[in-house]
DNA sequence: CCGTAACGATACGTGCGAGTAGCGTATTCC
DNA sequence: GGAATACGCTACTCGCACGTATCGTTACGG
Protein backbone atom coordinates (compact mmCIF):
# COMPACT_ATOMS: atom_id res chain seq x y z
CA UNK A 1 0.00 0.00 0.00
CA UNK A 2 1.34 3.81 -1.17
CA UNK A 3 -0.87 5.74 0.39
CA UNK A 4 -3.03 5.72 3.84
CA UNK A 5 -6.06 7.62 4.25
CA UNK A 6 -5.58 11.21 4.38
CA UNK A 7 -5.90 12.77 8.39
CA UNK A 8 -6.43 15.81 6.31
CA UNK A 9 -9.73 14.69 4.62
CA UNK A 10 -10.94 12.69 7.52
CA UNK A 11 -10.80 16.17 10.03
CA UNK A 12 -12.13 18.10 7.26
CA UNK A 13 -15.15 15.67 6.72
CA UNK A 14 -15.57 15.23 10.90
CA UNK A 15 -15.18 19.27 11.08
CA UNK A 16 -17.52 19.76 8.41
CA UNK A 17 -19.80 16.84 10.46
CA UNK A 18 -19.85 19.15 13.65
CA UNK A 19 -20.54 22.50 11.75
CA UNK A 20 -23.99 20.81 10.10
CA UNK A 21 -24.13 18.80 13.50
CA UNK A 22 -24.51 22.35 15.49
CA UNK A 23 -26.14 24.24 12.51
CA UNK A 24 -28.97 22.13 10.73
CA UNK A 25 -28.92 19.48 13.59
CA UNK A 26 -29.22 15.36 12.64
CA UNK A 27 -31.14 15.59 9.08
CA UNK A 28 -28.44 18.29 8.07
CA UNK A 29 -25.53 16.00 8.42
CA UNK A 30 -25.96 14.29 5.22
CA UNK A 31 -22.66 12.21 3.63
CA UNK A 32 -23.66 14.91 0.47
CA UNK A 33 -23.85 17.93 2.62
CA UNK A 34 -20.20 16.93 4.24
CA UNK A 35 -18.86 16.44 0.96
CA UNK A 36 -20.31 19.22 -0.03
CA UNK A 37 -19.14 21.84 2.77
CA UNK A 38 -15.64 20.22 3.33
CA UNK A 39 -15.07 19.57 0.09
CA UNK A 40 -13.96 15.98 0.71
CA UNK A 41 -15.40 14.21 -2.37
CA UNK A 42 -18.55 11.80 -1.12
CA UNK A 43 -16.46 8.88 -2.52
CA UNK A 44 -13.67 9.87 -0.06
CA UNK A 45 -16.09 9.79 2.91
CA UNK A 46 -16.86 6.17 2.10
CA UNK A 47 -13.28 5.39 2.00
CA UNK A 48 -13.28 6.55 5.74
CA UNK A 49 -16.26 5.52 6.79
CA UNK A 50 -18.28 2.57 5.43
CA UNK A 51 -21.82 4.16 5.57
CA UNK A 52 -23.56 7.29 6.37
CA UNK A 53 -24.02 5.77 9.88
CA UNK A 54 -20.72 5.78 10.36
CA UNK A 55 -20.00 9.05 9.98
CA UNK A 56 -22.80 10.51 12.01
CA UNK A 57 -22.14 8.13 15.15
CA UNK A 58 -17.91 9.76 14.86
CA UNK A 59 -19.63 13.01 14.90
CA UNK A 60 -21.72 12.87 17.37
CA UNK A 61 -18.85 11.16 19.75
CA UNK A 62 -16.98 14.13 19.22
CA UNK A 63 -18.83 16.30 20.22
CA UNK A 64 -20.32 14.80 23.38
CA UNK A 65 -16.80 14.36 24.93
CA UNK A 66 -16.74 18.09 25.43
CA UNK A 67 -18.92 18.35 29.11
CA UNK A 68 -17.22 18.52 32.34
CA UNK A 69 -17.48 17.00 35.52
CA UNK A 70 -17.34 19.87 37.83
CA UNK A 71 -16.47 19.30 41.88
CA UNK A 72 -16.30 22.13 43.61
CA UNK A 73 -17.64 20.64 46.92
CA UNK A 74 -20.66 22.23 46.42
CA UNK A 75 -23.44 20.88 44.56
CA UNK A 76 -25.46 23.79 44.16
CA UNK A 77 -22.15 25.07 42.43
CA UNK A 78 -21.77 21.89 40.50
CA UNK A 79 -24.77 22.01 38.83
CA UNK A 80 -24.04 25.96 37.92
CA UNK A 81 -20.88 25.12 37.04
CA UNK A 82 -21.94 22.37 34.36
CA UNK A 83 -25.30 24.00 33.08
CA UNK A 84 -22.90 26.88 32.70
CA UNK A 85 -20.96 25.06 30.35
CA UNK A 86 -23.23 22.91 28.77
CA UNK A 87 -25.73 25.28 27.87
CA UNK A 88 -24.07 26.94 24.79
CA UNK A 89 -24.01 23.46 23.61
CA UNK A 90 -27.48 23.10 24.04
CA UNK A 91 -28.85 25.82 22.35
CA UNK A 92 -26.37 25.87 19.42
CA UNK A 93 -29.15 26.26 16.40
CA UNK A 94 -29.34 22.36 15.58
CA UNK A 95 -28.44 20.84 18.76
CA UNK A 96 -32.14 21.00 20.17
CA UNK A 97 -32.50 18.44 17.02
CA UNK A 98 -29.48 16.55 17.57
CA UNK A 99 -30.63 15.71 20.68
CA UNK A 100 -34.04 14.75 20.37
CA UNK A 101 -33.11 12.86 17.04
CA UNK A 102 -30.88 11.07 19.32
CA UNK A 103 -33.66 10.25 21.12
CA UNK A 104 -35.99 9.09 18.93
CA UNK A 105 -33.10 7.00 16.79
CA UNK A 106 -32.26 5.26 20.13
CA UNK A 107 -35.18 3.67 20.26
CA UNK A 108 -34.09 0.82 17.46
CA UNK A 109 -30.50 1.90 16.45
CA UNK A 110 -27.86 0.23 18.34
CA UNK A 111 -25.48 2.35 17.48
CA UNK A 112 -27.14 5.81 18.05
CA UNK A 113 -28.51 3.88 21.21
CA UNK A 114 -24.82 3.39 22.61
CA UNK A 115 -24.29 7.33 22.00
CA UNK A 116 -27.41 8.10 23.62
CA UNK A 117 -26.53 6.21 26.64
CA UNK A 118 -23.18 7.46 26.97
CA UNK A 119 -24.88 11.07 26.35
CA UNK A 120 -27.19 10.80 29.07
CA UNK A 121 -26.81 7.24 31.32
CA UNK A 122 -25.62 5.87 34.02
CA UNK A 123 -22.30 6.47 34.85
CA UNK A 124 -21.34 8.81 31.92
CA UNK A 125 -23.94 11.50 32.94
CA UNK A 126 -21.81 13.82 34.64
CA UNK A 127 -25.18 15.26 36.07
CA UNK A 128 -25.20 11.50 38.02
CA UNK A 129 -21.62 12.12 39.29
CA UNK A 130 -22.56 15.43 40.56
CA UNK A 131 -25.07 14.13 42.49
CA UNK A 132 -23.64 11.26 43.77
CA UNK A 133 -20.73 13.19 45.01
CA UNK A 134 -23.15 15.48 46.89
CA UNK A 135 -24.34 12.19 48.40
CA UNK A 136 -21.34 11.18 49.23
CA UNK A 137 -20.88 14.33 51.28
CA UNK A 138 -23.81 14.11 53.15
CA UNK A 139 -25.22 16.82 50.97
CA UNK A 140 -27.82 15.21 49.93
CA UNK A 141 -30.02 11.89 52.15
CA UNK A 142 -28.18 8.30 51.49
CA UNK A 143 -31.09 6.83 50.19
CA UNK A 144 -31.79 9.08 47.49
CA UNK A 145 -32.64 7.54 43.85
CA UNK A 146 -29.20 8.85 41.87
CA UNK A 147 -30.91 8.41 38.32
CA UNK A 148 -34.42 9.85 39.61
CA UNK A 149 -32.37 12.90 41.01
CA UNK A 150 -30.78 13.42 37.56
CA UNK A 151 -34.02 13.77 35.98
CA UNK A 152 -35.31 16.46 38.83
CA UNK A 153 -32.41 18.38 38.52
CA UNK A 154 -31.68 18.35 34.67
CA UNK A 155 -34.88 18.20 33.59
CA UNK A 156 -36.28 21.33 34.01
CA UNK A 157 -33.57 22.88 32.14
CA UNK A 158 -34.07 20.42 29.11
CA UNK A 159 -37.75 21.31 28.95
CA UNK A 160 -36.79 24.95 29.23
CA UNK A 161 -34.54 24.65 26.67
CA UNK A 162 -34.76 21.94 24.53
CA UNK A 163 -38.79 21.59 24.06
CA UNK A 164 -40.03 24.71 24.95
CA UNK A 165 -37.30 26.38 23.08
CA UNK A 166 -37.26 29.07 25.16
CA UNK A 167 -33.78 31.35 26.35
CA UNK A 168 -32.76 30.67 29.72
CA UNK A 169 -31.25 33.13 31.61
CA UNK A 170 -28.57 33.19 33.82
CA UNK A 171 -31.32 34.00 37.14
CA UNK A 172 -33.70 31.39 35.72
CA UNK A 173 -30.94 28.85 35.81
CA UNK A 174 -30.11 29.72 39.74
CA UNK A 175 -33.90 29.87 40.34
CA UNK A 176 -34.09 26.49 38.84
CA UNK A 177 -30.78 25.06 40.47
CA UNK A 178 -32.04 26.49 43.74
CA UNK A 179 -35.34 24.82 43.47
CA UNK A 180 -34.40 21.87 42.78
CA UNK A 181 -31.58 21.41 45.71
CA UNK A 182 -34.14 22.66 47.95
CA UNK A 183 -36.48 19.99 46.34
CA UNK A 184 -34.07 17.11 47.22
CA UNK A 185 -32.92 18.03 50.68
CA UNK A 186 -37.04 18.43 51.08
CA UNK A 187 -36.80 14.51 50.25
CA UNK A 188 -36.02 12.96 53.18
CA UNK A 189 -37.20 15.31 55.88
CA UNK A 190 -41.01 15.30 54.65
CA UNK A 191 -42.93 16.18 58.12
CA UNK A 192 -40.55 19.20 58.74
CA UNK A 193 -39.50 21.87 57.10
CA UNK A 194 -36.84 22.02 59.33
CA UNK A 195 -34.14 20.57 56.35
CA UNK A 196 -34.19 24.13 54.59
CA UNK A 197 -32.67 25.87 57.73
CA UNK A 198 -29.44 25.67 54.78
CA UNK A 199 -29.75 28.96 53.91
CA UNK B 1 -72.37 16.70 -6.96
CA UNK B 2 -73.54 13.25 -6.35
CA UNK B 3 -71.56 12.07 -3.57
CA UNK B 4 -69.91 13.54 -0.65
CA UNK B 5 -66.66 12.39 0.83
CA UNK B 6 -67.39 9.96 2.99
CA UNK B 7 -66.95 10.20 6.58
CA UNK B 8 -66.27 6.73 6.89
CA UNK B 9 -62.67 6.73 5.01
CA UNK B 10 -62.05 10.20 6.59
CA UNK B 11 -62.57 7.95 9.88
CA UNK B 12 -60.66 4.77 9.05
CA UNK B 13 -57.63 7.36 7.54
CA UNK B 14 -57.60 9.58 10.95
CA UNK B 15 -57.87 5.72 13.13
CA UNK B 16 -54.41 4.44 11.06
CA UNK B 17 -52.96 7.68 11.36
CA UNK B 18 -53.18 7.54 14.89
CA UNK B 19 -52.32 4.04 15.53
CA UNK B 20 -49.33 4.74 13.20
CA UNK B 21 -48.25 7.70 15.43
CA UNK B 22 -48.77 6.17 18.58
CA UNK B 23 -46.78 2.67 17.26
CA UNK B 24 -44.37 4.04 14.60
CA UNK B 25 -43.83 7.66 15.47
CA UNK B 26 -44.17 10.95 12.97
CA UNK B 27 -41.45 9.57 10.50
CA UNK B 28 -43.84 6.05 10.45
CA UNK B 29 -46.86 8.00 9.68
CA UNK B 30 -46.58 8.66 6.04
CA UNK B 31 -49.49 9.31 3.73
CA UNK B 32 -48.56 5.37 2.10
CA UNK B 33 -48.33 3.81 5.12
CA UNK B 34 -51.78 5.07 5.91
CA UNK B 35 -53.01 4.20 3.19
CA UNK B 36 -52.01 0.80 3.07
CA UNK B 37 -53.07 0.51 7.39
CA UNK B 38 -56.16 2.20 6.44
CA UNK B 39 -57.23 0.62 3.32
CA UNK B 40 -58.42 4.14 1.96
CA UNK B 41 -56.47 4.38 -1.39
CA UNK B 42 -53.83 7.03 -1.33
CA UNK B 43 -55.91 9.29 -3.82
CA UNK B 44 -58.45 9.65 -1.62
CA UNK B 45 -56.51 10.59 0.99
CA UNK B 46 -55.28 12.95 -1.17
CA UNK B 47 -59.22 14.17 -1.79
CA UNK B 48 -59.49 15.03 2.02
CA UNK B 49 -56.08 16.56 2.78
CA UNK B 50 -54.25 18.64 0.72
CA UNK B 51 -51.27 17.14 1.56
CA UNK B 52 -48.82 14.41 3.46
CA UNK B 53 -48.95 17.51 6.13
CA UNK B 54 -52.57 18.59 6.51
CA UNK B 55 -53.02 15.01 7.20
CA UNK B 56 -50.10 14.65 9.87
CA UNK B 57 -51.30 18.12 12.14
CA UNK B 58 -55.13 16.65 11.69
CA UNK B 59 -53.83 13.27 13.42
CA UNK B 60 -51.64 15.28 15.95
CA UNK B 61 -54.18 17.34 17.38
CA UNK B 62 -56.44 14.60 17.45
CA UNK B 63 -54.25 13.21 19.91
CA UNK B 64 -53.47 16.09 22.25
CA UNK B 65 -57.07 16.93 22.85
CA UNK B 66 -57.03 14.10 25.14
CA UNK B 67 -55.54 16.12 28.58
CA UNK B 68 -56.90 16.94 31.23
CA UNK B 69 -57.07 19.93 33.64
CA UNK B 70 -57.73 18.30 37.37
CA UNK B 71 -58.75 21.05 39.56
CA UNK B 72 -58.59 19.02 43.02
CA UNK B 73 -57.96 22.07 45.14
CA UNK B 74 -54.83 20.81 45.81
CA UNK B 75 -50.90 21.36 43.67
CA UNK B 76 -49.97 17.98 44.19
CA UNK B 77 -52.96 15.96 43.69
CA UNK B 78 -53.52 18.24 40.32
CA UNK B 79 -50.28 17.34 39.53
CA UNK B 80 -50.67 13.85 40.69
CA UNK B 81 -53.62 13.51 38.66
CA UNK B 82 -52.23 14.81 35.29
CA UNK B 83 -49.39 13.00 34.95
CA UNK B 84 -51.08 9.91 35.91
CA UNK B 85 -53.28 10.18 33.22
CA UNK B 86 -51.22 12.11 30.39
CA UNK B 87 -48.44 9.46 31.34
CA UNK B 88 -49.84 6.17 29.20
CA UNK B 89 -50.77 8.57 26.28
CA UNK B 90 -46.38 9.82 26.50
CA UNK B 91 -45.00 6.03 27.06
CA UNK B 92 -46.73 4.74 23.85
CA UNK B 93 -44.10 3.23 21.51
CA UNK B 94 -43.90 6.10 19.40
CA UNK B 95 -45.26 8.94 21.13
CA UNK B 96 -41.74 9.77 22.15
CA UNK B 97 -40.72 9.90 18.39
CA UNK B 98 -43.79 12.03 17.96
CA UNK B 99 -43.46 14.32 20.79
CA UNK B 100 -39.58 14.59 19.95
CA UNK B 101 -40.34 15.28 16.49
CA UNK B 102 -42.84 17.93 17.28
CA UNK B 103 -40.07 19.62 18.75
CA UNK B 104 -37.60 19.54 15.87
CA UNK B 105 -40.42 19.95 13.33
CA UNK B 106 -41.12 22.89 15.44
CA UNK B 107 -37.96 24.51 14.53
CA UNK B 108 -38.61 25.78 10.67
CA UNK B 109 -42.10 24.25 9.75
CA UNK B 110 -44.99 27.05 10.83
CA UNK B 111 -47.91 24.76 11.37
CA UNK B 112 -46.26 21.90 13.65
CA UNK B 113 -45.71 24.97 15.40
CA UNK B 114 -48.64 25.95 16.32
CA UNK B 115 -49.66 22.12 17.06
CA UNK B 116 -45.72 22.46 19.53
CA UNK B 117 -47.30 25.47 21.22
CA UNK B 118 -50.84 24.34 21.54
CA UNK B 119 -49.17 21.50 23.11
CA UNK B 120 -46.79 22.47 25.35
CA UNK B 121 -46.91 26.40 25.81
CA UNK B 122 -48.74 28.87 27.87
CA UNK B 123 -52.87 28.95 28.61
CA UNK B 124 -52.80 25.89 27.10
CA UNK B 125 -50.80 23.33 28.75
CA UNK B 126 -52.83 21.94 31.58
CA UNK B 127 -49.55 22.01 34.17
CA UNK B 128 -49.39 25.82 33.78
CA UNK B 129 -52.46 26.33 34.19
CA UNK B 130 -52.40 23.87 37.50
CA UNK B 131 -50.08 26.02 38.77
CA UNK B 132 -51.33 29.27 38.72
CA UNK B 133 -54.21 27.56 40.74
CA UNK B 134 -52.10 27.25 42.90
CA UNK B 135 -50.84 30.22 43.21
CA UNK B 136 -53.96 31.84 43.07
CA UNK B 137 -54.85 29.56 46.06
CA UNK B 138 -51.72 30.76 48.08
CA UNK B 139 -50.24 27.53 48.04
CA UNK B 140 -47.38 29.16 45.82
CA UNK B 141 -45.78 31.97 46.57
CA UNK B 142 -47.12 35.20 44.27
CA UNK B 143 -43.89 35.96 42.72
CA UNK B 144 -43.87 32.41 41.02
CA UNK B 145 -42.42 32.27 37.72
CA UNK B 146 -45.45 30.30 36.10
CA UNK B 147 -43.49 28.85 33.33
CA UNK B 148 -40.50 28.10 34.97
CA UNK B 149 -41.90 26.51 37.60
CA UNK B 150 -43.42 24.50 34.27
CA UNK B 151 -40.63 23.43 33.41
CA UNK B 152 -39.23 22.52 36.81
CA UNK B 153 -42.54 20.35 37.52
CA UNK B 154 -42.63 18.83 34.15
CA UNK B 155 -39.03 18.40 33.16
CA UNK B 156 -38.18 15.78 35.73
CA UNK B 157 -40.66 13.48 34.02
CA UNK B 158 -40.07 14.46 30.00
CA UNK B 159 -36.66 13.55 30.89
CA UNK B 160 -37.47 10.35 32.72
CA UNK B 161 -39.85 9.22 30.19
CA UNK B 162 -39.07 10.80 26.95
CA UNK B 163 -34.94 11.59 27.32
CA UNK B 164 -33.61 8.38 29.24
CA UNK B 165 -36.51 6.37 28.01
CA UNK B 166 -37.23 4.99 31.46
CA UNK B 167 -39.90 3.38 33.31
CA UNK B 168 -41.37 6.08 36.08
CA UNK B 169 -43.00 4.04 38.41
CA UNK B 170 -46.16 5.53 40.39
CA UNK B 171 -43.74 5.74 43.69
CA UNK B 172 -41.18 7.28 41.45
CA UNK B 173 -43.95 9.76 39.83
CA UNK B 174 -44.65 10.41 43.20
CA UNK B 175 -41.05 11.33 44.65
CA UNK B 176 -40.62 14.02 41.91
CA UNK B 177 -44.10 15.41 42.62
CA UNK B 178 -43.10 15.95 46.14
CA UNK B 179 -39.43 16.97 45.50
CA UNK B 180 -41.04 19.81 43.19
CA UNK B 181 -43.50 20.73 45.54
CA UNK B 182 -41.28 21.13 48.06
CA UNK B 183 -38.74 23.12 45.96
CA UNK B 184 -41.31 25.17 44.57
CA UNK B 185 -42.63 25.96 48.43
CA UNK B 186 -38.73 27.03 49.78
CA UNK B 187 -38.77 29.22 46.45
CA UNK B 188 -39.78 32.35 48.27
CA UNK B 189 -39.39 31.37 52.05
CA UNK B 190 -36.30 30.90 51.94
CA UNK B 191 -35.01 32.04 55.02
CA UNK B 192 -37.95 30.05 56.86
CA UNK B 193 -38.72 26.53 56.48
CA UNK B 194 -42.35 27.84 57.84
CA UNK B 195 -43.56 28.21 54.69
CA UNK B 196 -43.79 24.16 54.36
CA UNK B 197 -46.08 24.05 57.37
CA UNK B 198 -48.81 22.86 55.16
CA UNK B 199 -48.65 19.58 55.35
C1' DC C 1 -83.02 5.75 -12.43
C1' DC C 2 -79.48 8.29 -14.16
C1' DG C 3 -75.64 11.34 -13.75
C1' DT C 4 -72.16 12.89 -10.85
C1' DA C 5 -68.44 12.30 -8.16
C1' DA C 6 -66.00 9.60 -4.63
C1' DC C 7 -63.90 5.26 -4.37
C1' DG C 8 -59.86 1.65 -5.02
C1' DA C 9 -56.06 0.33 -7.89
C1' DT C 10 -52.15 1.12 -10.62
C1' DA C 11 -48.81 3.60 -12.68
C1' DC C 12 -46.32 7.56 -13.13
C1' DG C 13 -42.96 11.68 -12.37
C1' DT C 14 -40.13 14.19 -8.84
C1' DG C 15 -36.79 14.96 -5.22
C1' DC C 16 -33.36 13.49 -2.26
C1' DG C 17 -30.09 10.85 0.11
C1' DA C 18 -27.52 6.32 0.28
C1' DG C 19 -24.16 3.89 -1.80
C1' DT C 20 -21.26 2.30 -6.19
C1' DA C 21 -18.47 2.49 -10.54
C1' DG C 22 -15.08 4.38 -13.45
C1' DC C 23 -11.94 7.95 -14.66
C1' DG C 24 -7.85 10.99 -14.51
C1' DT C 25 -4.78 13.18 -11.08
C1' DA C 26 -1.89 13.59 -7.09
C1' DT C 27 0.81 11.69 -3.43
C1' DT C 28 3.38 8.67 -0.62
C1' DC C 29 5.76 4.58 0.51
C1' DC C 30 9.46 1.50 -1.01
C1' DG D 1 11.61 7.05 -9.66
C1' DG D 2 8.00 3.71 -10.01
C1' DA D 3 4.00 1.14 -8.35
C1' DA D 4 0.21 1.39 -5.56
C1' DT D 5 -3.48 3.84 -4.04
C1' DA D 6 -6.08 7.75 -2.10
C1' DC D 7 -7.99 11.70 -4.03
C1' DG D 8 -11.77 14.57 -6.56
C1' DC D 9 -15.11 14.32 -10.09
C1' DT D 10 -19.06 12.74 -12.68
C1' DA D 11 -22.49 9.69 -13.34
C1' DC D 12 -25.11 6.14 -12.09
C1' DT D 13 -28.64 2.78 -9.51
C1' DC D 14 -31.63 2.15 -5.70
C1' DG D 15 -35.16 3.06 -2.20
C1' DC D 16 -38.66 5.79 -0.44
C1' DA D 17 -42.09 9.17 0.15
C1' DC D 18 -44.68 12.94 -2.03
C1' DG D 19 -47.94 14.12 -5.19
C1' DT D 20 -50.55 13.42 -9.83
C1' DA D 21 -52.88 11.06 -13.63
C1' DT D 22 -55.91 7.72 -15.34
C1' DC D 23 -58.46 3.89 -15.19
C1' DG D 24 -62.93 1.07 -14.10
C1' DT D 25 -66.21 0.69 -10.26
C1' DT D 26 -69.51 2.05 -6.85
C1' DA D 27 -72.64 4.70 -4.23
C1' DC D 28 -75.35 8.60 -3.38
C1' DG D 29 -78.63 12.55 -4.74
C1' DG D 30 -81.94 14.71 -7.56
Amino acid sequence: MARPLSAEARTKALDAAHELLLERGLDGCTVEAVAKRSGVAKTTIYRHWSSAHELLTAALRGLIDTFPTPNTGSLRDDLLAYFRHGLPLFTAPGMRSVVLGLMRAAEGDADLRAIHEQLIEHREDPILIIIELAVARGELPPDTDIELAGDFVEGPVFRHVLVRDAVLTDAQLVRLVDWAVAGLRAGTAVGAGAGASSA
